[in-house]
DNA sequence: CCCCCTTTGAAGCCG
DNA sequence: CGGCTTCAAAGGGGG
């Protein structure tokens, strides 16, 4: 099942562009099979697929809704004590900042984004917090007893690393910051699933990632500047945060499979673009600004 | 229940 | 410094 519909999806992939240059995965193609797509019938993706390469790509105008349902109407609206309540700092109103929460209705280039603290959505608290009974959930900060850490503690048997596990499930999990491209898959996801009757992630990630390639460098950039303000943000919120804190807490796939789907000089810098993407006007990296 | 799959990009890790 | 690995999201599939 899960086969059939990724070649279905692949069919409506071949109907897109190759990315240029790198980032293709020729191992992780499925074969290719003929015949009409059950899941796609009528092509519809393809369709709009194509129509959507043929059109200037524009105005990403929709949230998905899940990120509208994180989006927060108004800045102002920010609870003033939810960076106590998650023991950070609040963001500082930076000009860069400021600029940034004043994107509610509008615009780093028509998109309706707020990726501000407060919607961020990667942050996610997973319950209030003690003496915060309305605590509004934090898009960024999760229990870490989420699917990539620990499994529920058994009472019966509790053990001293099961306590352990306890512990950590209490302390929250701060989350990366989104890049661009995760930030476009999750605005656009509904979209395709719509389009194309697909409800697998994998598949429509696969036709999410040739519709990224097909986007012009200025729609990419639009991207690319929401994730630099995203990652400034969440620097902002988490001073002390690093990747590392949540490294190695998921289980390693293995290497052979990772290497044939990550192999290939396609790493991008800290704020620079990559390949077809690396020519807008330059957003230079926080620090430089 | 929880990992796998699949994508790109950022960042950590290691030789 | 360069190459490899991990993790961000998502949700059906499968062990």
């Amino acid at each position: 099942m899960y086969k059939e519909t990724v070649y279905s999806a692949f069919n409506l992939l071949m109907h897109y562009p190759a990315p240029s240059g790198t980032g293709q995965h020729p191992q992780s193609q499925p074969p290719l099979v003929s015949g009409p797509s059950s899941q796609c019938p009528s092509g519809a993706c393809c369709l709009a697929d194509q129509h959507k390469a043929s059109q200037p790509p524009h105005s990403v105008p929709q949230l998905s809704p899940l990120y509208e349902h994180f989006s927060n109407p108004h800045p102002t609206q920010v609870p003033a004590d939810i960076s106590q309540r998650q023991g950070v700092h609040r963001p500082l109103q930076t000009p860069e900042l400021s600029g940034f929460y004043s994107l509610t209705s509008g615009s780093v280039g028509q998109l309706p984004h707020t990726v501000s603290w407060f919607t961020h959505p990667s942050l996610v608290l997973g319950s209030g917090v003690p003496g915060h009974p309305a605590a509004i959930p934090h898009p960024a900060i999760v229990p870490s007893s989420g699917k990539q850490d620990l499994q529920p503690y058994d009472r019966s048997l509790k053990t001293q690393a099961e306590a352990k596990a306890e512990k950590e499930v209490k302390k929250p999990t701060i989350k990366k910051p989104l890049n661009a491209f995760m930030l476009y898959m999750k605005e656009m996801r509904a979209k395709v699933i719509a389009e194309c009757t697909l409800k697998e992630s994998a598949a429509i990630n696969q036709i999410l990632g040739r519709r990224w390639h097909a986007l012009s460098r200025e729609e990419q950039a639009k991207y690319y500047e929401l994730a630099r303000k995203e990652r400034q943000l969440h620097m902002q919120l988490y001073p002390g945060w690093s990747a590392r804190d949540n490294y190695g807490k998921k289980k390693r796939r293995s290497r052979e499979k990772h290497q044939e789907s990550t192999s290939g000089g396609k790493r991008n810098a800290f704020g620079t673009y990559p390949e077809k993407a690396a020519a807008p006007a330059p957003f230079l990296p926080m620090t430089v600004l």
